[in-house]
DNA sequence: TTTTTAATATGATATTTGTCATGTTTTATT
DNA sequence: AATAAAACATGACAAATATCATATTAAAAA
C-alpha cells in the first residue's frame, strides 16, 4: 500500500495543505481501493464515512430528479477529492457517484480528516478554496442552464470535456459517455441530444467512431449560439 | 456606530465563531451603510475589498447571460454574509449584487477577515460549512432548472420565497419582486413568468394586489407538476 | 457464429416556451 | 390632475424541445 507521504496525487488538491505527520497518519488508516467502470461509488441519501481521493479514472455525480432523469452535475477526475460537501455539513449525500472508468481511489475515514480539518486551519482553507471555486462554477450552470439553448449546452459540453479530460491517441475524446449521458449533463431528452450529436456531425464539428466522439472543429463548437 | 460582540445577527452566520477580541478588532474597522432599494452592491466583475454582514433588507445575486438575461442565483437576506466566496477565491466577483429593500449592512474589510479565516479554524470550519450548504443549494437548482417545467419552477419560487422571507400582515410575500425579477428567478421569459402567474391566480393558488402577491393555497403549489 | 439485448438514430407529432405586437394598468413626474 | 413612463397582461404565432413509434446499428450473451 503507497504512503500518502510519497504520493503525488495530492499536489492536485488540499490534502497538500497537511504536514507530513499528518499525512502518515492519514496512511496508516486509508483504504486504497478499485472501482469498476459502472460501479456506485456511493448513492444519493447515503451516509459517507469519509472522503475518496481520486488516484486514476474519473467518475459522474449525479442526483435523480422527480420526472425520474438523472441529472449530472459535476465529474470528478484523478487527483480531486470525493464526498467533502457531505462531510463537511454532515448530511447524507446528496448526489450518487458511478465511475464511469475504471478508477483507483485512496478512502479516508471521516474521523481522520474532520480532525485535520478543525486543526489544521491552511487545511481547512484550502478545501474552502476547493468549495468555493466549486461553487462558482455550480453558479455559472446555473445560468447556462437557464439560458442556453440545448444546443449551446451541448456544443458547450464537448468543448469542456475535450478540454478538461483530453483525448486518445487516436483524437476521440478519452471518457466514453453514453448518448444518455450527455442528455444527463446538459439536461434534455436522450433522443434531443443525439439530434444535436447528429447535427453536429453533419456540420462537421464532430465524427463519431461508434460510440465515440472525435472533435473535428472545435473553433465552431464554440461559436455555436 | 454599533459594536460586533453586542450585535445579535452574527449568531445567524459564522461570524459567531470570532473570538470576543477578533470581534472587537472587526468592530473597528467596520463601516456600517445604508443601501437604498434598486442600488448595486457590488457589480460582476468588480474586485471586492471585504465582505458585507447584511443586517437588515435583502438583496438579489445575479449574473448577466450572453442573451442579455440576468439570471438571479440566490437572495441573500438579514442575518447571512455577502462577497465570502469572491474574497476566498481571491477573484473578482462572479455575480452582481441588488438590493430588494433597503438595506442595513456592514462592511468589513478583507484584510482584517483574511486573517481570521486563515488563523481561526473553528471561524473557517463555519465559513466551509455555510459554502458546503451553498453548494449544495446550488446543485438542486441546476437539477431544477434542467429538468423540471417553468410552471413547476415558479411554483417553487413562490413557496420558497413564502417560506424563506415570510408575508406581511396582509399575507402578502414580504420580498416584493418584479415580474421580471421572477422570470429572472425562474429563467424564463417575462411573458412566460406573467403567463404563469396569471394562471396561478385563475386557479385560485394565488391572488394578486397590484403587483403584490399574496399565496392562496401553499399545497397546491407544492403539487403542481 | 448466431441470437439476443441494448444503444443509437430518425421521423411524426404534441407540448412547451419564446418572441413580437399591442393593449391595459400602475406608478412616477410635471 | 394631467401627462409620461414603466410595468403588467394577453393574443398570435414561431421556435425549441419532448414524446412516442420504429428503424438501425452495435454490443453482449448463448
Amino acid at each position: 500500500m503507497g504512503k500518502c507521504e510519497q504520493c503525488i496525487i495530492k499536489q492536485f488538491n488540499s490534502l497538500k495543505a497537511l504536514t507530513k505527520d499528518e499525512l502518515m497518519r492519514i496512511s496508516g488508516c486509508k483504504t486504497s481501493m478499485t472501482i469498476k467502470k459502472g460501479d456506485v461509488i456511493f448513492e444519493e441519501g447515503e451516509t459517507l464515512n469519509g472522503v475518496y481521493c481520486v488516484k486514476d479514472g474519473i467518475c459522474k455525480l449525479s442526483k435523480l430528479s422527480a420526472n425520474g432523469k438523472d441529472q449530472i452535475v459535476k465529474m470528478v477526475v484523478k487527483g480531486q477529492l470525493l464526498g467533502q460537501r457531505s462531510l463537511i455539513s454532515d448530511e447524507s449525500s446528496n448526489l450518487q457517484a458511478v465511475a464511469l472508468n475504471d478508477m483507483e481511489v485512496c478512502f479516508i475515514p471521516k474521523s481522520e480528516i474532520i480532525e485535520d480539518l478543525q486543526k489544521n486551519s491552511k487545511f481547512s482553507f484550502e478545501v474552502l478554496k476547493e468549495m468555493a471555486h466549486d461553487l462558482k462554477e455550480a453558479d455559472d450552470v446555473i445560468v447556462n442552464m437557464a439560458q442556453k439553448s440545448v444546443r449551446q449546452r451541448l456544443a458547450e459540453a464537448l468543448v469542456y470535456i475535450h478540454d478538461s479530460f483530453g483525448t486518445n491517441p487516436d483524437g476521440t475524446l478519452s471518457v466514453l459517455l453514453s448518448r444518455e449521458d450527455f442528455a444527463n449533463i446538459v439536461g434534455t431528452a436522450t433522443e434531443s441530444a443525439i439530434r444535436v450529436l447528429s447535427q453536429f456531425k453533419r456540420d462537421g464539428f464532430i465524427a463519431t467512431i461508434g460510440k465515440q466522439i472525435k472533435i473535428e472543429n472545435i473553433e465552431a463548437l464554440k461559436r455555436v449560439e
